[in-house]
DNA sequence: CAAATAGTCAAGCAAATACTTAAGTATTTG
DNA sequence: CAAATACTTAAGTATTTGCTTGACTATTTG
């Protein structure tokens, strides 16, 4: 169950780049294909995939073909690993007060 | 209290580097001294500090000098946006697991 | 079946990044 | 006060990265 070190950097190292960031940011509202995905961006298509394919490799986009077009969407595992990281970095008294503010915030909602 | 999207940037792209990890890693363990630090990286002091500044412009790290000793210690800031930024990108069902889990780990402590 | 669509692949280039070396500046310490 | 310590600064190099272009391969669609 342990996470190797290796995945964590690509799943950092993808997250690092502005793009594919931006790329996470529209998928995160739902799956769509790459055409669509790579819509907003002032680049290439050729440009985009190869973004796609760092954030595949990390875990962080899960995508799958269906006659010609490729559908895209977010894949958990990779946030998870870096949330995790996040986590286990940050001092015991700042994880403590996210926890409370996690409490106060469910009333609120 | 909104976090301007340049300085989620910043802390991304700091934590994209394998060896600003590493460094973060080792001051998770406790603040310690610029040459402490870099001990047991190959490379040089200079490129460690030029790794420090990049983390420190991110508010991941925070930094004093006193006499001669530049003293290097975590910032939970930057890890706390970079942790704000994931988990609102994660697909709801993931975040509402997470906090499933902290309450159970939290009986287990 | 021809044209359009949706992507794929590979080579190459320019800018950004990581790192080096070398010389310099404060601050201890013997 | 001289030597050692703990950085600091600047300039240059080499690698990595992001992106482009152009040619190519499937899969629809009219």
């Amino acid at each position: 169950m342990k996470k190797k070190a290796a995945d964590v950097d690509r799943v950092f190292h993808a997250l690092g780049d502005m793009t594919r960031r931006a790329m996470m940011e529209r998928l995160s509202r739902g799956p769509m294909s790459v055409s669509l995905l790579a819509e907003p961006f002032k680049m290439s298509l050729a440009a985009v995939v190869q973004h796609l394919q760092i954030l595949e490799e990390a875990g962080l986009v899960k995508t799958e073909k269906v006659g010609r077009v490729r559908s895209c969407r977010i894949e958990s595992a990779g946030l998870d690993s870096a949330a995790n990281w996040i986590g286990a970095r940050r001092p015991e008294w700042a994880r403590r007060l996210d926890r409370l503010e996690d409490i106060l915030t469910e009333k609120g909602k």
